[in-house]
DNA sequence: TATTGTTATACTCTATAACTATA
DNA sequence: TATAGTTATAGAGTATAACAATA
């Protein structure tokens, strides 16, 4: 107990044989759990996937949106809602930045006037593109560790957790 | 608070015929990132991970905290800052809120008065073993349709990523 | 009555910056 | 000067609830 008291000088990465290694922390019964393995993989990839789509001036939510609407032309709100998995509210919100960007349009929809239709602008499908080929670019950093086939085994996992 | 001007974005393509009404949504290009399969199964398993622990009163943040504490007795707060990867000023609100619930005590550090001493209450170390249990079931329930060989190679793969 | 989009509001999580008291 | 803890504040992201227009 005390002994976890000894102050921490600045070497951050030297000597780690002392007896209480000075800021080394047991992640205990933590590390038992594959789900604290899948949040800290998923958190790592994650922070890597924001930073790559950063420079397009996309964000997750945005991105995510955009290239269902480039996908799904014509998607209503409440769909992109469904999509998204978030609510009614925040799809407003999201649809209006990117209307504001120019990247997509509300379009009515015949035979249904409560509806919004949205489209995705030229700018939008260019954008989002561009976007797939930054997130490529990722994934190929951020997976590279893995073999090929240990990339498929991983998305077969995952997919047969769901 | 938005600009809310609805007008009507200029597109190349002009066809404003089908509208799909069968509510399928294509992922589209989604579909091919590992990231989309790892972000949706960490999604699903970290919803229920939420769930299973809310009957104790404790979340993510809160668990963590409490868990890393009870293995690492005596851990400092910026100690714990950097085990969770958040900033010292969230840990103090999760700290406050773990001390008034009286799962942990903040003792004083002899030699450095500006730091505390962290310490898990005996209420907190059997919450800690009854959320443990809480989890392990919840994994069982989460992972069930993997085999035990599978997991450890899930596991060994998310662990490579990192 | 139900659905679509909208607004207002609030809550959680986290970050930044400034501050104090120590070191 | 640097570090530990604290406070105030702000920004995402998301949720709930109520509403108007339309079905």
């Amino acid at each position: 107990m005390a002994t976890k008291d000894r102050k921490t000088v600045m070497t951050d990465k030297v000597q780690v044989e002392k007896i209480d290694t000075s800021g080394e922390i047991d992640p205990g019964v933590l590390s038992s759990f594959i789900g604290y393995a899948m949040k800290r993989t998923y958190m790592t990839i994650h922070s890597d996937f924001v930073a790559s789509l950063e420079h397009l001036g996309l964000r997750p939510g945005t991105f995510s949106a955009l290239t269902i609407i480039v996908d799904n032309p014509d998607i209503s709100q409440s769909q992109l809602a469904r999509a998204l998995a978030i609510e009614r509210s925040g799809v407003v919100l999201i649809v209006d930045h990117l209307e504001d960007r120019e990247l997509i349009g509300r379009h009515r929809v015949p035979g249904d006037r409560r509806a919004y239709a949205l489209r995705a602008t030229l700018a939008g499908r260019r954008l989002r593109d561009a976007a797939v080929e930054a997130i490529r670019k990722h994934e190929a950093r951020v997976l590279g560790s893995l073999t090929g086939s240990e990339q498929a085994t991983l998305r077969n996992l995952l997919a047969r957790i769901m």
